[in-house]
DNA sequence: TACATTAGTGTAAAATACACACTAACATAC
DNA sequence: GTATGTTAGTGTGTATTTTACACTAATGTA
């Protein structure tokens, strides 16, 4: 079967980056999920996970079936990072490229390797290989985003597991933001926004004091972010 | 001459968002350039200018060209906003539509209507005509991202001329942000930053006190910004 | 039970944001 | 040329927010 329009088309891929994070790592590393490709273009090399979008879906829909397809994971944070475009950017033909981010929190998933017979591998943001076609710039760019949006919305909950400890929140943050918070003022920043809820559990297991548990209460914040509520870190 | 695919594609188009702004007016709005179309679906309703993407441009070349075709202008602030994909968004077929906004001096431009056979208009964000397609969304969607954006990067001098007056700099802010300043605070905290250079030029004409004009020191914003320096405002 | 390690807590100083009112300069109308 | 209406331009004190900083509490392991 074959398509026939009377302009040439465009391919529009979706190509995601998958942002990682295993709080339970001592110095836990900001991580992206790179698949090696098996076909050609750019075979065997290393690439951020998409495919062409169908016909029958939203970008949306399409980005996170994507996300299904390499992680096996269901109803994770993703949201439309920018549309690439360059001219040369696949070398078969004009493909422009809708990226999306996802974040993903690792203690919910571990890698089952071979999904689509294509090797899948977390790598930390600092360590990344050379990666295919533009992905490079996405990467960039996701990484700008996700500096840049984290300091403003409370997305860096979907990093961490649902029960947190403050250290794990504030070592999330540093490690994200590449910088040291104050341990007093983190927390009293935190607590004065009243978007956290104690849910009575212990972190315990490790040998010093245990930490107190907490939930981010979504709920609260949505409410409170309709009455022009700005959650800043 | 046609075109054939083996797998179906959906046509990829660019719709700007044009923001205009004339600091002249007594009390001026934010306006938005709306095109009455010519042609079916819609014909004769109001929608953003857009067209097709060519296969030899990018998508930021697209929306310049557009952009160009509808206003005259060259060489005005354009980026990219969000790529739309609903599957019905386009009733004659699946048409992907990655938005751009840009920010117009009105000064700068006065409508030579009838461009492209179409009647174009500038409308008052708040009195905006019903508009085809998602377009209404689209326009939703720039205007959050404008306000987000005009706070933390000083992206609001793209509506004024090159030599503006403090006070209609703060009118500007005013307007985009529908709140008020302070006017003693608002020159502190821009003056501050120095980052406008008085051009020694002074605005007259009216009859009170003439103004100082400045220019914003886009040479020194860059410089500062690289260093890691944040606009705020 | 000693030790190593992280959790958890308050206060004072500095910086920033905010509220607030008058004089200066211009064009116009008389 | 003088009075008038209107916007430009300026500083200070107060409240709020941000920052710097150090010790005790609790746990698991040796």
């Amino acid at each position: 079967m074959s398509y026939t329009y009377p302009q040439p088309r465009p391919a529009v891929a979706v190509d995601c980056v998958i942002f990682g994070y295993d709080h339970r790592q001592h110095m836990p590393e900001l991580q992206i999920l790179c698949i090696q490709r098996s076909i050609e273009p750019f075979r065997g090399q290393w690439a951020l996970p998409g495919g062409f979008l169908r016909l029958h879906e939203t970008l949306d829909q399409a980005a996170a079936r994507e996300l299904h397809e390499e992680t096996g994971l269901e109803s994770v944070y993703i949201e439309q990072l920018y549309t690439f475009s360059a001219l040369d950017r696949d070398p078969r033909e004009r493909v422009i490229s809708v990226a999306y981010f996802a974040l993903v929190n690792l203690e919910r998933y571990t890698l089952h390797a071979g999904t689509d017979a294509a090797q899948a591998a977390w790598f930390s943001v600092a360590k990344l290989p050379a990666l295919a076609f533009d992905h490079k710039m996405i990467v960039k760019v996701a990484l700008e985003r996700l500096r840049g949006k984290i300091r403003y919305q409370p997305i860096g909950f979907e990093l961490l597991p649902d029960e947190f400890t403050l250290s794990e929140l504030q070592t999330l943050y540093e490690t994200i933001l590449e910088r040291s918070f104050d341990k007093r003022n983190f927390r009293k920043k935190i607590h004065d926004y009243g978007l956290l809820i104690e849910t009575g559990g212990m972190r315990r297991g490790k040998p010093h004091r245990a930490a107190r548990l907490y939930r981010f209460d979504t709920k609260r914040y949505k409410a409170l972010e309709k009455r022009g509520f700005m959650f800043e870190l």
